[in-house]
DNA sequence: TTTATGCGCAACCAAATGGTTGCTTTTATC
DNA sequence: GATAAAAGCAACCATTTGGTTGCGCATAAA
C-alpha cells in the first residue's frame, strides 16, 4: 500500500522483467474475482444464486445467521467483481449471476494447469530417456 | 468477526436451512484457496512456479518491485492455502508448486456453472415450449 | 392512512492484510 | 576466519475487511 521503498536492488536486468511484466498483465485483473469468491459467505452466496433464480436481499439473509446488513456488503463485493448484478424492483433488489467473470478464473486455473502438466512430462521424458 | 447478534429473526423455518447448510460445508474449505489468489503479486507468483522450477524466495523478489519480505509474506499466503510447499535447502528456501487446491477450486467453478447452464436451458425449454 | 417490510446510509469497532524497516541467524564463499 | 548472501524474526504502520448498530426513507399491505 505505501510506495516501493529501496532494499530491493532495482539495478539489475531489467529487459526480462518487462516482458514478464507484460505476459502477466492479462492474469493480474482477474484478483479481484478470486479475492470476491475467497470467503465462506461469497461462496455460499454464489453457489445460492447460480440457480439462475434471482433473490432479494432479505431472503439470502433468511438462510444465513449474519445480519441483512452483513450479507449486503458481501453483495456488493461480489457485484464490484462483476460475479452478480442487482436490479432494483419495487421495494426489494433482487440480486442475479453473473457467469462471465468465473469462466475468466476457469481459464486462469486451466492455463496454470496445463503449464504444470507439461512440465511435468517434460520431466517425465527427460527421466525416462 | 464478532459473534451473531439479534436482528437477524432466526426463528423461522430450520430445516431447508440445515439442509442447505450441509450442502455447503464442501464449498466452504475453498475459500482460504481462493482468497490465497485474490492478489495480484500471488496470481503472478503461481503464474511463475507453475513452471515446474522451483525458485528461492530471493529469484522471486528480482522479478518484482516489492521487498524481500514482502514477497515472503504473499508466499506464505500460498503456502498456507496449500498451492505452494517451500523446502529449505542450504541457505536458501525454494518454493514448488502444488496444484491439488487448484483442481478443488476448478471443481467449485464447474459446479456453479453447470448448475447455471442447466437453469438457462430449463428456462429456453420452458420459453420454447 | 396507518403499519410493516425492504433497503440504504453512516458510524463505529476489532481483526486481518499488505507493506515497510531494522536486526539476527545461518550458510556459502573468499 | 572474515565477508557476503539468503532468509527469518519482530515491530510497526495505514488501510481494508467483516461485522455490528441505529436511523431514515420508500414502497407495499392492512
Amino acid at each position: 500500500m505505501k510506495a516501493a521503498g529501496p532494499n530491493n536492488s532495482r539495478t539489475s536486468s531489467d529487459m526480462l522483467q518487462k516482458r514478464r511484466r507484460s505476459e502477466t498483465a492479462q492474469w493480474e485483473a482477474r484478483a479481484p474475482a478470486f479475492a470476491a469468491l475467497g470467503d465462506q459467505t461469497r461462496l455460499a452466496l454464489v453457489a445460492r444464486l447460480s440457480s439462475g433464480q434471482p433473490y432479494s436481499i432479505s431472503q439470502l439473509t433468511r438462510g444465513s445467521r449474519l445480519s441483512r446488513q452483513a450479507i449486503t456488503k458481501h453483495l456488493r463485493v461480489l457485484e464490484r467483481a462483476g460475479i452478480v448484478r442487482s436490479v432494483r424492483t419495487g421495494r426489494e433488489s433482487r440480486f442475479e449471476f453473473d457467469p462471465r467473470p468465473l469462466a475468466d478464473m476457469q481459464d486462469y486455473l486451466t492455463r496454470v494447469s496445463q503449464q504444470w502438466d507439461q512440465a511435468l512430462s517434460r520431466l517425465k521424458a527427460f527421466v525416462e530417456k
